[in-house]
DNA sequence: GTCTATAGCTAGATAGAC
DNA sequence: GTCTATCTAGCTATAGAC
């Protein structure tokens, strides 16, 4: 074992070329050709480090999962409201965003976890590790009586639902409801408020 | 013009048989084998009615908006709480519902919508046929004084938002979150509600 | 109008040289 | 480890007989 991080880099590698390809050609259109563009090596390359192309995809989910951790934690714990309404400026994706088209990708990754096993178990610790951070702001939010006493994974879902379901509409279908949903999500949130005079 | 229906039934039973191998196999492993296979003639039969794949697929989405539209419609219109409830439920689809599997395709190709010019029209007529039906239901509620003074488009598109995100992590991705959904939709309804005593 | 057969293409994955 | 070349499978769409 002389350096077992050198695998590692290399397989991180490849799973930031499949963010960039999946970002400009969405998942129907990616291909082990497009990936190898985005990679330092050709094609063959990749499979060096990966049996399939799923397994490329896989490493591109793992990734992103800790980077969606990474940011939905940073925020500041000491303030519910403050923290809520940030995670939800962050996952209420606008379509001129940077990773609009990543959000997109992960969409279509998720509505084909039904049929693939091997994209499944990163898709589900993906969308775990939003709602379970939600689920922890607002379950704060409730200790500490900034909001009602609501039930936290309820909101936390229905919430990461919205926010999933915004990807769609709002970014792949480029429907005009931004500025909509925007309100509705800053509207909901203030429902959960505790009334001040309680 | 001897008949000129015919064509039209001709169409419209391809387009149930996109239904059918859309519910089985999902769009990503859609063929138009797999059309053929739910469809009474052979696979070159398909190609006498539509010159792409995609178009027998609009047809599909058109058929679908016209079913959704009748659904969302048919609820009563005295009464937008028990609308309301009406339409969520039938939005909020569990993952045994009989047409999970069509739901969960729609998702598919509303995340292919970016890439796809024929999809994206008929894809943009469905969605609105919700957003404008739940528009209407919150709309008539606010007139009527059974919803709080709320912005009936912002409300809507919250909704159908999460109603489609749901899909995707319930049915989709089987998390199992069905029964926190549920309360979260079922809370942010009360949430809408007015006052009894104003 | 509907069929069988197949053209033409593109994809994922591998062989074998270096 | 990385490359070029290629194999094989599966797809959409069409040609041409009936």
């Amino acid at each position: 074992m002389v350096s077992p991080d050198m695998d590692a880099d290399a397989r991180e590698s490849v799973a930031l070329a499949v963010q960039r390809a999946l970002a400009q050609h969405g998942y129907e259109r990616l291909t082990t050709a497009k990936i190898a563009e985005e990679y330092e090596n050709s094609e063959a390359g990749l499979y060096y480090y990966f049996d399939t192309k799923d397994e490329m995809i896989a490493a591109f989910l793992d990734l992103a999962a800790d980077h969606i951790r990474e940011d939905l934690l940073r925020v500041e714990a000491d303030d519910p409201e403050a923290a809520l309404r940030d995670a939800c400026e962050f996952l209420f994706r606008t379509p001129d965003h940077e990773h609009a088209g990543i959000a997109v990708a992960i969409m279509e990754l998720l509505s084909h976890a039904q049929y693939n096993e091997t994209l499944r178990a990163p898709l589900l610790e993906l969308e775990t590790a939003c709602l379970d951070a939600l689920t922890d702001i607002v379950a704060a939010g409730v200790e500490q009586g900034a909001f009602r006493d609501i039930e936290p994974r309820a909101t936390a879902a229905f919430l990461l639902a919205a926010a999933d379901g915004s990807t769609g509409i709002a970014v792949a279908l480029e429907m005009d409801v931004t500025d909509d949903l925007r309100q509705g999500w800053t509207a909901y949130v203030d429902s959960l408020l505790a009334e001040p005079a309680e």
